[in-house]
DNA sequence: TGTTCCGGTTCAAACGATTCAGGTACGCGC
DNA sequence: GCGCGTACCTGAATCGTTTGAACCGGAACA
């Protein structure tokens, strides 16, 4: 049809100028009635829609956020979006949510997009230790929160969930119900989630005065339920099996699930199995999940609330904006999957 | 810093004009190596990044595509969202996935929004039966296919997967399995997906020789797991309580499950379920669930290609586009939830 | 009668990139 | 020496919107 009609063909359609037309989309209180009605009559005969890069052009900024997740395929990410949209659309901001699929290059990637959109700002769970990608974003002094990791300076906020603490939360939980060898599915070490949990697995063995070496690490490629089945079987082939086994989330958890219930393997007499994450799925599991319970949505609202915050500040020059670093605490919810005591 | 350094500085900094920088992004062939070489290095030392919404005003158009999709808790969307996603970028498209809820109030803000934005196109699963909204869109003629669900007229395109044939895969099953009396927790009603599987149940019914009566309809509001245990519940309370049951999807099936499982119920010694989409989290569910399978992923790229072909088609008048309706078969999966013969 | 004010409205200048109709300089052939 | 082609570069127009300054006709006030 019209193949994009603008301000101007409304403006002559309705017989007033740009500048009123403009008026009547964005302070309709400034113009009489008569006019605004009539304006508004064309622009509905002519099927107007206003154009969002020119307003954005001008305006020199855009009206959304980005979101930068690991996985979208785990349902604790796909929780943390919706808290953070819910903050961000509260406030007006659109939220655009990216998935970089735990790949540093894809999120390079998705920061450059970012960056040429002219997002008010950035939410983002950085899927390398210490990013040179994030290091480079800085550059472009677009505020940005980490998401599921601490900041390391005070260069940023952040909001996460201790990690150490909720390791240990698990691994004293297997420690007391008796098990002294346990296995960790813990997917790529280069993920500090990973990594820290690792820690508070270990901080727990030696509170109970155990060897470090009662935690057999295994680790693999990915976060996800394929990659538990494989852990599983390579569970099963292990001499000296474990009794119990952690995972780094629930995904994997779910899939060595699979791999032992398989092999016909009973959980938990044979082996005791503790998740992370608690996601919807894991209470639903086989054998209901033990899992380390995080705040998602909680977590999602919060940090969208503390980029909003520091946003602000940004514009305007009476409001300060100091980093801060908030760090939830995890919750473990016993289930089915490691209960009886050896 | 430089608040916002634009091509102009770029241009003034490596002393040449700025049609001269535009081209050495955009046609850096036709720029002379040295040229090119003080200009990189001037975009480097400001560190200029392009201005997308500039970019999009000149050309009149983006560079994404839209996806609305019913509900992201839905690992089944999620794969969908992947399968588009993948084939967009593959073409250079981005995409910018949101989620109506099942909304058609946030349907018709998301989709006003995808106009604002110049989408070049817009992959839709609809809320509505026939969504005024989706008329109303088809104004300003942004090609669109529908995803899930089967176009009515010939004025778009559609992918889906065969709800009545899926419907009455899952009860057939059933009722092979000796079961005479099946409960249908389907959704709400105004959703195609729900309408049509329940259709293909009662022709199942019918093909058996079983009367209409023998499925009991208990709606829910929503389509997830919350609202499965729900009807979990209430199937409890029933008096001449079904000996199986048909969700209509996996959520409400684990929901259902969970609810059976905490009270005590044998799943599939008491009852049997049996659910639909055959999300990843089926398969390792208290009992494995016997599913129906839909090609979640191929569906979404299904659905791209489709979309990238008329976008094609309306930039190049030689091409033409012609609508299709493709319609994919689901697929049973059998396992443990639905085992066992009466 | 002149001044000020006021609600409504118009006008023109941005915003940052792309694109295209010209330049300019150089080399080549006649 | 002249015309011409080639390779490279410049400069201005353009996209659609917002925004503040200017304008305008009438009412209120002195």
């Amino acid at each position: 049809m019209g193949q994009s009609v603008g301000i101007k063909d409304v403006a002559r359609e309705a017989g007033v100028s740009v500048g009123t037309v403009s008026n009547v989309i964005n302070r309709p209180e400034a113009v009489a009635d008569a006019t605004r009605a009539r304006v508004q009559a064309a622009i509905e005969r002519l099927g107007y829609v206003r154009s969002e890069s020119a307003r954005q052009l001008r305006a020199g900024r855009s009206r959304i956020i980005g979101l930068l997740v690991l996985d979208m395929g785990n349902p604790f990410f796909v929780d943390v979006a919706r808290g953070a949209e819910r903050a961000a659309r509260d406030t007006g901001l659109g939220v655009m949510v990216c998935n970089s699929a735990q790949s540093p290059a894809e999120e390079a990637d998705y920061l450059s997009l970012f960056a040429e959109q002219r997002v008010r700002g950035v939410l983002l769970t950085p899927a390398e230790a210490t990013g040179p990608t994030v290091e480079a974003f800085r550059r472009h002094d677009i505020p940005f929160v980490l998401v599921d990791r601490v900041a390391e300076g005070a260069t940023e906020c952040s909001v996460s969930v201790d990690d150490v603490n909720g390791g240990a939360l698990a691994v004293r939980h297997l420690i007391d119900a008796g098990h002294r060898s346990i296995a960790y599915v813990s997917g790529p070490r280069t993920l500090n989630q990973v990594e820290d949990r690792r820690q508070g697995a270990l901080r727990a063995l030696k509170e109970a005065g155990l060897p470090a070496s009662a935690l057999r690490e295994l680790p693999t490629e990915r976060l996800d339920v394929a990659a538990g089945r494989d852990a599983g079987a390579r569970l099963l082939g292990l001499t000296e099996r474990p009794t119990a086994v952690f995972c780094a989330n629930d995904l994997l958890a779910l899939g060595v699930l699979q791999s032992l219930y398989a092999a016909g393997v009973r959980v938990p007499d044979d082996i005791a199995i503790v998740g992370y994450d608690d996601i919807e799925f894991a209470a639903a599991a086989a054998v209901p999940l033990t899992s380390v319970r995080q705040p998602a949505v909680h977590m999602g609202a919060l940090a969208a609330d503390l980029l909003l915050e520091e946003i602000e500040a940004a514009d305007d020059p009476g409001r300060a904006h100091e980093h801060r670093r908030v760090v939830l605490q995890p919750e473990l919810v016993v289930r089915g999957s490691s209960l009886g005591a050896r």
